[in-house]
RNA sequence: GCGGCCGUGGUGUAGCCUGGUAGCACGUCGGCCUUCCAAGCCGGAGAUCCCGGGUUCAAAUCCCGGCGGCCGCACCA
């Protein structure tokens, strides 16, 4: 555990080589605040980018950026300010804390919803409650919420909130993007961006932050059409499930593999969109170099699930340090947090949809012959009048249906008094609230899983196989040795290919062996050395970072050879494809 | 917040018990050498010894307080 673990070897790699430390070490540190260094901005904007592509662009979905900042309201109407909150109360010996509403539970003390500190002060005192642990007086309770509070602005009641969630800026924002958008849907909107919780005690590293990039999507659709079209692609996809049966029988250790389509049969996935989702982040991780044996679908049961969310799944992944892992989490938020808004917005927010066919609804007008019934019935008419104005018009047509007339007190009209006129009118769309489902990952968490995943050892040397396309550089450019005309070449292929829009390492003036040794660490996938058949016939040597195995290649033909690794094909593949000549 | 362990150049550490010039290795920078995997040689830079206070002629070292980290507890919508 101590010195040797992964994760420790994981974090030293990284501080060392600049991907991601504690920030603000030169005053101590805060913890949960962590600064990503160069080659740890390259990774996460590249799986940021590789996310988007995957789970924006092809869909043809869009993305925003709200603020994050939000106002009270916000939160207080998506219900954050409630479910976010906790009474606690800390014992006065030995200064532990507890949620008091847990506390008076273990008690068998019934509590009501929304009581206020004082309230559970009192319970405290009558029911004798003292420190589970020591034994202690519990001392005054107060609220906790972890949502990072601020103001706006110089008026000390305009309360804000950094937000939890980048999620809630699709909602707030949804009516004006559903506009543009044309009123299309079901669409997908997303956002990358910060998300802030005012965590009691973070403790690891990359993985738990008080401050973290999220990766969000919500998709909003027609719940009377809920198909995902994407999915039939992805049916016979094996996934990995954790779920409610295994959970509750205590099995926690694996998972159950099982193909989409008998997780959708057997109901342990009830939505087609949220299946699909979930598939494409099985497949998304794979991607990133976390093989898909080590992720797996939890299923979160009744009193695990946030506020919002009618069933949830969290995509987890199997990490050295910490065991299972959450990176993803997946919820059905049905007409939650829109109808929230609408509610307390007072907004009309809806979305309309066309019918297939127009309905054409027979509207009945029943209007009474005024000066008849004043003829015969004379000074009675306004009674009548007042009550016929008050009088449901299908209640009427029963009557006159079933009985010929109606009667008012002792009134009996009969139908000629009035005239009865059939309006047929055309209804071509209605008013709904959109259901939402919700993929939401957290990109600090991905980041660090793979590099996790991508860490190994040879020897006492350290390569990072990262996938090539998520590489801080695509290719490296070394001279054999520290010669003149050596460098002066390898710097000509460096400039052409840089020219060309590759990213690419240039390095020189130590041993060969060396410069292979930084440019494995950091996951650079190819490096091409020129020596001294290179100055003859202009060919260079090329070296997989993983093997070390090498061949000769043309000068001319390294694009090529750059393309297909990041096209992700694998350098022996590569190499053979292109007949190259094995060292 | 509690308990245990810990805090010395970028990294890993020695020194602490028994107070007296802060040492080593790796890395890094410059040079020489070098025909493919952290080779070798020479030279350089780099340390508020986590912070504050106390004891002492003298504190990295002993004492007190704090901060930070790891693990466990609690917490993690």
């Amino acid at each position: 555990m101590y010195g040797v673990s992964r994760a420790d070897k994981v974090a030293s790699l990284a501080r060392r080589r600049g991907f991601f430390w504690p920030a603000y070490e030169i005053y101590g540190g805060v913890g949960g605040l962590y600064a990503w260094g160069p080659y740890g901005v390259v990774l996460k904007n590249k799986i940021a980018n590789l996310w988007r592509e995957v789970f924006v662009y092809k869909h043809d979905f869009v993305e925003i950026q709200s603020p994050d900042i939000a106002p009270y309201v916000v939160f207080k109407a998506s219900g954050h300010v409630d479910s976010f909150k906790d009474v606690m109360v800390s014992c006065r010996e030995c200064n532990r804390k507890y949620r008091a509403d847990t506390l008076l539970k273990e008690h068998g003390i019934e509590i009501r919803e929304d009581l206020s500190p004082s309230d559970y002060e009192d319970l405290i005192r009558e029911n004798n409650v003292r420190c589970p642990v020591c034994g202690g007086k519990l001392g005054n309770a107060t609220y906790f919420t972890t949502m990072f509070q601020t103001i706006i602005g110089p008026y000390s009641e305009n309360k804000g909130f950094l937000r939890p969630e980048t999620a809630q800026g699709m909602f707030t924002e949804f009516k004006r993007v559903y506009e543009a958008m044309r009123k299309r849907l079901p669409i997908g909107i997303a956002q990358v961006g910060k998300g802030f919780r005012n965590e009691i005690s973070p403790r690891q590293g990359v993985i738990r932050l008080r401050e973290f990039d999220m990766m969000e999507l919500e998709l909003f659709y027609d719940p009377s059409d809920d198909e995902c079209p994407y999915l039939d692609d992805y049916l016979d996809e094996p996934i990995n499930m954790l779920h409610k049966e295994m959970i509750e029988r205590g099995d926690l250790s694996g998972y159950e593999t099982m193909t989409v389509k008998d997780a959708l049969d057997r109901k342990i996935i009830d939505n087609s969109w949220m299946a699909y989702f979930m598939i494409l982040s099985h497949i998304f991780l794979e991607m990133l170099g976390i093989p898909r044996t080590r992720q797996r679908f939890r299923e979160k049961l009744a009193g695990e699930r946030a506020h919002y969310a009618r069933k949830t799944f969290d995509q987890e992944v199997y990490l050295d340090r910490w065991g299972w892992v959450e990176v993803s989490g997946h919820a059905d938020r049905t007409d939650y947090d829109l109808s929230a808004h609408l509610k307390n917005s007072g907004v009309d927010i809806y979305a309309e949809r066309r019918l297939k066919e127009a309905r054409y609804v027979k509207e009945y007008e029943v209007r009474p012959r005024v000066r008849d019934i004043k003829r015969d019935f004379g000074d009675k008419v306004g009674v009548i009048m007042s009550r016929l104005s008050k009088s449901d018009v299908n209640k009427l047509l029963d009557s006159f249906k079933r009985d010929g007339y109606i009667l008012i007190d002792d009134i009996r009209l009969d139908k000629k008094y009035f005239d009865i006129e059939v309006k047929v009118k055309k209804i071509e769309s209605e008013k709904f609230i959109p259901h939402v489902i919700e993929p939401s990952f957290g990109l600090d968490r991905i980041a660090y899983a793979v590099l996790e995943y991508a860490y190994n050892e040879k020897g006492d040397r350290i390569i990072l196989s990262l996938p090539a396309y998520l590489a801080p550089y695509d290719a490296a450019v070394y001279p054999l040795l520290s010669k003149d005309e050596f460098i002066e070449y390898a710097r000509g292929l460096y400039d052409e290919l840089v020219k060309s829009g590759y990213k690419i390492l240039f390095d020189y003036g130590d041993s060969i062996g060396k410069l292979y040794a930084r440019g494995d660490e950091i996951g650079i996938p190819i490096a091409f050395t020129v020596d001294y058949k290179t100055l003859e016939d202009d060919t260079v040597t090329v070296r997989d970072r993983d093997t070390w195995v090498q061949y000769r290649i043309d000068k001319g033909r390294i694009q090529e050879f750059i393309e297909k690794i990041l096209g992700g094909i694998g350098f022996e593949e590569a190499a053979a494809s292109m007949k190259l000549e094995l060292i």
